[in-house]
DNA sequence: ATGTCACAAACTTTGTGA
């Protein structure tokens, strides 16, 4: 069985690119991060031989599971998730007009999708960014995968599950291309990093793909100043594997070339294969 | 230091987010 995962930046923008991947490295499943649609062009992956659950919102965020070997189960969000309302402008703020009270919690945004295909259990996840230390929106990252531990607990069983996605988070220094120039960024900071190892005490495994060059199983290149091509990467896409899933491992892998030619994400797919 | 994308609306340009 192969799974994989993989943030297009726009499913929109990357269907060709899309298309493409499925039938080259045809995948059982595949979850998809930051596909920014309020409704997933279904059609064509169809058409392929894949299923379809999604989770939009609109412009932003995102999350889907595509499965040639069933889809059960599905859910949307997670237990207790944190949401996030943009701050005020600040033309409104210079007026020093009494706040605007807000009737209940800031909306939740489409970040967390979860389905069962074939014998294993798919959590596709969009963690967010943080923006930058001391940020609101690092407060909500940080939230957001406490939410995330607790939903993914409360799942925990006999059958192999696995959290796969974006999380926006290095987990070691070793999975950023120079760690002197994330000083003060987000990704590396000890909370980020122990919002993760509190994932993992859960009993799940990073699976660390290959690499397919230079050594570094680097998924994210910033579109920016070459950095691709200069392997100015980061590994942020990463695999969580239950104790039952990560036992059937096989291989597992980054595919670099899906970030090169004309149009691509600026993340690479992770590719698991499993031996069940 | 901040060079590229993608998106939507203030739409032939800008802002927001990454």
């Amino acid at each position: 069985m192969r799974i994989a995962t993989w943030n297009v930046n726009s499913v929109t923008a990357r269907l060709p690119r899309l298309l493409e991947w499925l039938q080259d490295s045809a995948p059982d499943a595949l979850c998809v991060q930051e596909t920014k649609v309020a409704d997933f062009p279904s059609a064509d992956v169809e058409s392929l031989g894949y299923e379809v659950a999604a989770h939009g919102d609109g412009r932003w965020n995102g999350v889907a599971i595509l499965s040639r070997v069933g889809l059960a189960d599905v859910r949307r969000g997670l237990d207790g998730e944190p949401g996030y309302a943009p701050a005020a402008s600040t033309a409104t703020a210079q007026e020093e007009l009494p706040l605007t009270t807000t009737d209940g919690p800031p909306p939740r945004e489409a970040r967390a999708l979860a389905a069962t295909c074939g014998a294993v259990r798919l959590w596709s996840v969009y963690v967010p960014n943080g923006r930058e230390p001391g940020h609101e929106h690092y407060a909500y990252k940080l939230a957001w995968l406490a939410a995330l531990r607790d939903t993914v607990a409360a799942e925990l069983g006999e059958s192999p599950l696995a959290v796969l996605g974006d999380f926006n988070v290095a987990p070691t220094d070793a999975d950023v291309w120079d760690p002197a120039a994330f000083v003060g960024s987000t990704h590396v900071t000890p909370p980020e990093r122990k919002a993760l190892e509190r994932l993992r005490a859960l009993g799940l495994t990073d699976v660390l793909p290959r690499a397919m060059k230079h050594d570094t199983p680097f998924t994210y290149w910033d579109y920016r100043a070459g950095n691709f091509h200069k392997n100015f990467g980061m590994r942020i896409d990463l695999v969580y594997a239950s104790a039952s899933f990560a036992a059937h491992v096989r291989d597992s892998y980054v595919d670099r070339d899906a970030r090169k030619g004309k149009g691509p994400s600026d993340h690479a797919p992770v590719v698991v294969d499993l031996d069940l």
